[in-house]
DNA sequence: AATGAATGAGCGTTCATTCAT
DNA sequence: GATGAATGAACGCTCATTCAT
């Protein structure tokens, strides 16, 4: 582990393996890989699909079970064969996000040629394009956050771990002498956090501002790095 | 109509009168004032109270009618007579909080001895200070968004407005040549507003950090003065 | 009362004055005329027209007392002043188009010069001249009559009269020889009765058809009088 | 198709196959024989048949769901598996005494040997005594067209046929010569219709006159058929 | 393992009528 | 007499979950 420099936003937290206390949270495969046939395999696997989809048609709340399992060809109640609740099918789903968040992030992870500065850029421009993919979804686990305890225990969860991150990053930075010092390393690593993710929220999922990615990740990496004091490259 | 250099986070927006451009929408008092007797008015208020409380212990979604006529000591029928729906007292409840905001903000607005930066930290520190005192309703309002259109409508017109009124202040700034002139205004705008935002929102609603109040405003304006590139007193 | 030949139909039997034996449910003035104040006969009045409209523009059912009430312009409480409930209102109502219907019909009554077919020619055309001019109030009698026990009773007054005036009419000119003698004259009026209520319900409120008014009075007439076997002049 | 001869009255309408142009109305099986499993075709067969019961005991409007549900033994829940609403069902309990009827009707028609006065004395007797078995079903039918839209589509559809089926007669005999030529064969059709149906309307659900069937019958013919100027055997 | 019928608690809403002022 | 706020019974409908087959 070196120092890597990288100044995750948001998702990224989620990503990182080495940070994983829990990582089968972020795993939908709880009765899926070990109790399950191959069919049983395949069936759970259409449902979280078609999940998936009515969650992102409808959002989570209108979404109904009946739907989730005529989406997937199978009966009503076959529905809960495979998840308990919808709830449950839920953070399945988001957990499979989360998953796919995770190998985007680790396949690209830790370049040591990177600047401060670039890691910075790229982790944003990561995070922008990983929202851009799969913004609905991460939208919708914004909004069954607010009503939802074991989502909102996930959510936080992520965003604990993205801002832990950040605070180490700035941590080693302030050590090193490229940002300034005075600050509260813990805050205004959330702080930033929150500055990245809710701006791409409102941006991607709220429909403001119609920015070009570019521009928007160079504001963004241009605000961050500022902040801190960064000497930019 | 001095130059207000104040450089306000989120609510703030809503507090402005010289933007209010409908700011009809932020007073409940639609029906109330002009149509119903004095009777009516008491009972108007019984209910808006009862809904504020109730909305803040079951959120709005476990919010019921019956609930909110119950604890208003009203029958559950004439609910009816001053609300349309469950949405819209609520709005209502917001808009009122929302008017609350707007008094404590226009009250100590616009003081000409104040710097740019020390206008920032007030905003900050009001901000927080109004966070502080309805959280639980700002909260249910981030919450009500993501489900409710018209609730939406109301949370992105407040959101609007604020990065519209530091957008205005930024470029202001960037004439001036107090803040650097190559970010994009209303890009960085919106990120700092999201910043403070959903920094506070995960502060004091979600309950991550544990900070002192002035610590966390001192650190925010630290952040959105040098992100600005701001030349701190 | 002379051999009239008025072969009446439907409407008429409320409109003979002779054979009223309880005139008083054709009057709506119950509570009017003796009881109340000058402006309380006015708002009464008002309340009547307003209630006339609102029933013709909704239905018995879907109108609702406080749209009558505001419609009048008076308080929604006060219209249990003045009527004691919405059906008794529509009775009124009705009542009152009946007695309209009466003073249409007596005003040309029994004329001597007619022939007995242009006596039934005559009261089928009065019979659609009214239901022209009232066929919306008199098409709610036929709905209010399937769930109002009352209206029911009033309905079958109306009716009752009229296929007893008919048959009497028939008993005379099987007396007389005018038309055929083996028929039951009962069963025949109320056939008839039938005839030409049912068909001018369906033509002018139901909207089968779209006859001249002159053309559909000429065939009731034409198969009345030959249903009966009468010579035609 | 022979010349039919057959003076139908109103019901017989729905009745006759050949001109069923949209026969699918007149079966309650819309959702039933295709999707249902055995089971559900019984609990909806129970519905069908409480839904008559609680209809024929408390009229159309105030028949509740949950009794029709209580009466067949299913759940409240359970009758919105089958049917959408009240509406619904009651239309398809009407479609089902509209189809025996049908099935009394064709089982008898198109006897050649009999003369055109005869058909229409059949069609008459045959009318009274379906009327006589479901009269109650068949008047809550003239109940619910006056304020249901989709059953007075039905209710008019059913008297279009009637009437339709009439005037081909009419018209095919006035082409004979065995009937006079001079009337309008559609309106004479609807007036006579309206006779037959409106007569025993009153006869058998409003309890006007006290006849014996055949002599009842025996008067409506006799006037229908002199009404026509038919030449009787 | 799969089916899909059955369940039933739960909620929002309407509106005729009453009654305190 | 007039007002209009207050009442509360009533009902339709949804849908997550269970369970018999």
């Amino acid at each position: 582990m070196t120092p890597q420099g990288g100044n995750d936003t948001e998702s990224s937290g989620a990503t990182v393996t080495t940070l994983a206390g829990r990582p089968e949270v972020l795993s939908s495969d709880g009765r899926g890989a070990t109790t399950l046939s191959p069919k049983g395999q395949r069936t759970r696997q259409r449902l979280l699909t078609a999940a998936r989809a009515v969650f992102e048609r409808d959002g989570f709340l209108d979404a109904r079970v009946v739907d989730i399992a005529t989406e997937a060809g199978v009966a009503h109640g076959s529905f809960y064969t495979y998840f308990d609740s919808k709830t449950e099918i839920f953070r399945s789903v988001v957990a499979d996000v989360m998953s796919l968040v995770w190998h985007t992030r680790t396949s690209t992870d830790g370049d040591p040629d990177l600047s401060p500065y670039q890691r910075i850029e790229r982790a944003n421009r990561q995070f922008v394009r990983v929202y851009r993919e799969n913004g609905t979804m991460l939208g919708l686990m914004e909004q069954a956050m607010t009503f939802d305890d074991e989502v909102r225990q996930l959510r936080l969860m992520v965003r604990q771990r993205s801002v832990e991150r950040v605070r180490l990053n700035i941590e080693q930075m302030q050590k090193e002498g490229t940002v300034r010092g005075d600050l509260d390393a813990f805050c205004a690593s959330s702080a930033l956090v929150s500055m990245v993710s809710n701006f791409v929220y409102f941006w991607l999922v709220m429909g403001e501002g119609d920015y070009d990615d570019e521009a928007a990740v160079h504001t963004l990496t241009q605000l961050w790095a500022s902040a801190l004091g960064m000497k930019i490259d």
